[in-house]
DNA sequence: ACAGGAGCTTGACACTGTCAAGCAGATCGG
DNA sequence: CCGATCTGCTTGACAGTGTCAAGCTCCTGT
């Protein structure tokens, strides 16, 4: 009545708990009947607002995407103007983000459940997306709108080194030694693109 | 008493039902009743051969990494001598495998039940990234043994483009159009290193 | 012949997601 | 002011799940 959405607390606060038992416990800690009573609600109360436990982690993946992309927007904007830099800040969100929320990482990207195509996950899922196209663009060829190869590589670059370094590997390390560092392995990648004068290091 | 291993034919009765039903219904049907009703046996059967669910599921990860090296290093063989052809057929063999078994490759990498330190199943799964530090030598510096910037770059990028592309988006498209082939995006990455003389196509 | 153990079954338990039915309260037409 | 209707939630039940303790049946070694 007040808000542009009706939004029933009770629908965020299912959500919001939900995301609670992620962080808490893991993958497995997160249960319908679990999210209902961390609200304070009976245990059938979230199969009214979301259809089943798929539509309350589609739920999840759709809150999760946005924060996501908050803050690879933000770790954008803190490295100035300089387009190398900027690339590594969306890079740099993108990895913090999944070393630091292992579970909502995983509802976002490996979760069989999750409804991919609801309309009220996609515009977020998309928009984290837009903001790599976008950070990718300066290394573009031309004066191009976009670099299907390059976003391509950065995106499958980035989301391989998160899940293999964190998200599949909780802690100990299956790649022998310690991995490089990111920012090693985009440079390797955009070597050769026009780096404006961000070349140095 | 024939073979090295005792070999109890039900213990892999019990990984091959569960293959079976990961193939069929992916990973909701993955069940430990089910795999037990498949194999002809009690439903607590498979406790006794595996320690739970995440023990069954580990054994499964063990096997599907053994046939992933196969795939990879059969592809890598049918590509001849050159470095950059060899490096492509690691490349694709891993994405085929990751194609053709959505839920094996889910388990195998995306699955918190896994129990990754596992010493049945780490043999296995170092032999996948041995094949493929193997194929990134030739790009190495010198004569030197390895190269963990190269080696994290290509796993990196190839896992995340099987993730992105299959795993996690089973049949629709989230990236914007038609994703570029990945041997493009390789030879992308391996651009500007010593390609002896497979730089044509 | 007998002890012991490996391999599997049986039965139970708590917990899960899902569904049908029902209840409380607001809203609204008359 | 009264009754109908609808939203939001509860209650109760059901089948299915993983896990565990106990027991059963062979098979082997002594």
């Amino acid at each position: 009545m007040q808000d542009a959405t009706p939004a029933p607390s009770l629908r965020d606060g299912l959500i919001e708990a939900g995301i609670a038992l992620l962080n808490e416990g893991g993958m497995a800690a997160l249960t319908l009947r679990r999210a209902a009573a961390r609200a304070g609600v009976s245990h059938a109360a979230p199969a009214y607002h979301f259809d089943g436990l798929p539509g309350l982690l589609t739920a999840i993946a759709a809150r999760a995407f946005a924060d996501f992309s908050d803050r690879m927007q933000t770790a954008r904007d803190a490295a100035g103007s300089d387009p190398f830099g900027r690339l590594t800040g969306i890079c740099q969100g993108y990895l913090d983000f999944a070393r630091i929320n292992h579970g909502l990482f995983h509802v976002m990207f490996a979760s069989p459940q999750v409804m991919r195509g609801d309309p009220g996950l996609t515009p977020h899922s998309q928009r984290s997306y837009l903001l790599l196209r976008e950070a990718c663009l300066p290394f573009a060829p031309a004066g191009a709108q976009e670099d299907p190869v390059l976003e391509t590589a950065v995106w499958s670059l980035v989301h391989g080194y998160a899940t293999l370094g964190f998200s599949s590997l909780p802690r100990e390390r299956q790649v022998f030694g310690t991995p490089p560092d990111f920012s090693i392995l985009l440079h390797t990648l955009v070597a050769g693109r026009q780096l404006p004068d961000s070349a140095g290091r």
